[in-house]
RNA sequence: GUCCCCUUCGUCUAGAGGCCUAGGACAUUACCCUUUCACGGUAGUAACACGGGUUCGAAUCCCGUAGGGGACGCCA
C-alpha cells in the first residue's frame, strides 16, 4: 500500500513554525516510505480565508524545500478544500437520508444559552440533542437548519494512534456535532474526513491539539462505512516560557525566521529534532532525515522553542555555506541597512570577505550588520571614540604614512607594515591594532582588521586613518 | 466543570528491567589558541516531578498524587 499523508493549513495568516513542523514531518515520512506528500488548502471559513494567506503557505513550503505532489487542479496548484463544497453537502444529505443525521433547529442564541446553563451546573458542555428524535413537522418557520450527526449514545470508540498508542473514549463524552452549517457549508469535521477520504489519505498526521477531534471524526468515518485511516498526533510546539509559541517571543512563523536571516537547513534541522530523535545524532541533512525519519523517534511530551539552540544550528550551516551563495542571501539584507545598492565590485568584495565574516555570525542578519563597514564609512561607537587616547590617535597618523608607501596592498602586506611599526616603536600590536580597527569599523570588535583594511583599499583606508586622527 | 494526553540536566533529547557512577547537543563556567570578537580545542557544573507497589534488581512495568498541555464552536 502506498502511503498517502497531507499537510492542511487553513490561509487565515501566517504560516505558524508549529504548522511548519507538522507539515516537515508528513513530508519526511512521505518521502521516507515513497509515498504521496499532498497540500489541501482549508479555506471554507470564507470570512478569513485571504489569498494572500494562500500564497504565504505555497511560498514557505517552497523556501523549505517540502514539495508537494498534487499540483494538477483547474486553476490552481493545491487542492481546495472549499471547492469540494457541494461534494462535502452531499455526504451529509446522504447521512440524513439514511437516518444517521438529522435537522436541528436551534438558533446559536439558544446553545448559547444552554452551554452557559451546563456551565453553571458545573455539567459538561455538549449538545442535549434536543431535535435528535423531534420530526420535522416541529420545525419553528424560517429557521435554516443544521445538520447533526446522530452519534451513538453507547459504546466506546477506540483510536490506535502512531505516537499516542490506543486510547479509549466513551460515547456519552461525545455530542452530536453539526456537519453542515444553516448556510449548507460543511464544518470542519465533516470536510476534512471527506476529504481525507476522497483524497485517500492513509494516515492522518497533525499536531496532537488535534486528538480528541479524532474520536468525533472516527464517527463520521464509522457512520460513511468508510475505513478509517492510521493517525499520529505530534506534540506540540510551546514557547520558551511553556505558553502558546506567538510572534512575542520573537519569531512565529516561516516568514519571520526567513526575514531574521536563518537558513532554511537551520530551521528544518531544529524542527526536526523537536520531538523526534535518531540517537544522539543532532546535525542531520534532510538527506538522512529521509532515511532516518519514523515515527518511532517520535516522543510524546511537548518541546519548548528555544531560540538559541536555533541560532547555533544557523551559525552551523551558514559555515557550511559556498561564499558566493552566503552572499547572494546577505546582499538584500546589507543593502536594506545600507540603504543603496551593492556594485558588482563590492559584490565581489562582499565574496571576498565572507571567510572572515561567516564564521562570527549566527544569522544572515548578524554577517550584513558586521559587513556595513566594508563598504561605508561607519560612525564610530562609544567604545571605539574612548580608545582613541592622543596617543592612539598618534599611532593612526604614522599607519597613514606607513600604509601610503605600500604598492601592493595585500593583507599580508599590511599585516606587516603594522607589526613591523609595532616592533619599531615597542608597542603590542593589540595597541596598533585595535585603533586601526576603531578607525576602519567603527567599532571595538570587527573580522580580522588587516584583512578588512586590505579589502578596503588604500584610497578609502587612508580616509578612514585621517578623519580619525 | 467533563474528557484526553504528557512529565530525564535551564532547553532539546538518548534510554525499550541489570550495559546508568544516567549519555549527547545547545546554553553556562574555566583554561588553551588569538590583533578585537568569534571559530576551534580541552575540562567542568547540571536531570530520572513526588509517593506507593511489582521484581533479586526500575529512569525503564503498575497504581495514586502533584504539575503542565489540549479538547469541549454553525473556527480550522
Amino acid at each position: 500500500m502506498t502511503i498517502v499523508v497531507r499537510f492542511p493549513p487553513s490561509p487565515t495568516g501566517f504560516m505558524h513554525i508549529g504548522n511548519a513542523r507538522t507539515a516537515l514531518f508528513n513530508w519526511l515520512y512521505a518521502k521516507h516510505h515513497g509515498g504521496k506528500f499532498l497540500l489541501r488548502i482549508e479555506d471554507t471559513d470564507r470570512e478569513r480565508s485571504t489569498p494572500e494567506a494562500v500564497e504565504v503557505i505555497l511560498q514557505g513550503l517552497q523556501w523549505l524545500g517540502m514539495d508537494w505532489d498534487n499540483k494538477n487542479y483547474p486553476g490552481r496548484n493545491y487542492y481546495s478544500q472549499f471547492a469540494e463544497r457541494e461534494r462535502h453537502a452531499a455526504v451529509a444529505q446522504q447521512l440524513l437520508t439514511e437516518g444517521k443525521a438529522y435537522y436541528c433547529y436551534c438558533s446559536p442564541e439558544e446553545l448559547e444559552a444552554m452551554r452557559a446553563e451546563q456551565k453553571a451546573k458545573g455539567q459538561p458542555m455538549r449538545y442535549d440533542g434536543r431535535w435528535r428524535d423531534r420530526s420535522a413537522s416541529e420545525a419553528p418557520a424560517g429557521v435554516n437548519p443544521v445538520i447533526r450527526l446522530k452519534a451513538p449514545l453507547t459504546g466506546e470508540t477506540v483510536v490506535r494512534d502512531l505516537v499516542l498508542g490506543e486510547v479509549t473514549v466513551q460515547n456519552t463524552q461525545m455530542d452530536d456535532m453539526v456537519l453542515l452549517r444553516a448556510d449548507g457549508t460543511p464544518t470542519y469535521m465533516l470536510a476534512v474526513v471527506v476529504d481525507d477520504h476522497d483524497m485517500g489519505i492513509t494516515h492522518v498526521m497533525r499536531g496532537d491539539d488535534h486528538f480528541t477531534n479524532t474520536f468525533r471524526q472516527v464517527q463520521i468515518y464509522k457512520a460513511m462505512g468508510w475505513d478509517v485511516p492510521q493517525f499520529a498526533h505530534f506534540p506540540m510546539i510551546l514557547g520558551p516560557d511553556g505558553g502558546k509559541l506567538s510572534k512575542r517571543h520573537g519569531a512565529a512563523s516561516v516568514t519571520d525566521f526567513r526575514d531574521q536571516g536563518y537558513l532554511p537547513e537551520a530551521l528544518i534541522n531544529y524542527l526536526l529534532r523537536l520531538c523526534w530523535a535518531h540517537g544522539d545524532d543532532e546535525i542531520i541533512s534532510v538527506e538522512q532525515a529521509i532515511a532516518w525519519f519514523d515515527m518511532d523517534g517520535v516522543g510524546k511530551s511537548a518541546a519548548r522553542f528555544d531560540y538559541t539552540k536555533l541560532s547555533s544550528l544557523n551559525a552551523h550551516y551558514i559555515k557550511q555555506r559556498p561564499d558566493r551563495e552566503l552572499t547572494q542571501l546577505v546582499q538584500p539584507f546589507l543593502e536594506t541597512r545600507l540603504s543603496r545598492a551593492l556594485t558588482a565590485a563590492e559584490t565581489a568584495r562582499l565574496t571576498q570577505a565572507m571567510p572572515d565574516l561567516k564564521p562570527r555570525a549566527q544569522t544572515l542578519l548578524e554577517i550584513a550588520d558586521m559587513a556595513k563597514f566594508y563598504f561605508d564609512a561607519q560612525p564610530l561607537d562609544e567604545k571605539a571614540q574612548k580608545l582613541l587616547t592622543p596617543e592612539a590617535k598618534q599611532v593612526l597618523t604614522d599607519l597613514a604614512v606607513r600604509l601610503d608607501t605600500l604598492d601592493d596592498f595585500t593583507t599580508e602586506a599590511v599585516e606587516a607594515a603594522c607589526r613591523g611599526y609595532a616592533e619599531e616603536k615597542g608597542l603590542k600590536l593589540g595597541n596598533v591594532a585595535q585603533p586601526l580597527r576603531a578607525a576602519i569599523s567603527g567599532s571595538t570588535v570587527s573580522p580580522p582588521i588587516f584583512g578588512a583594511v586590505a579589502l578596503i583599499g588604500k584610497d578609502e583606508a587612508q580616509r578612514r586613518l585621517r578623519s580619525a586622527a
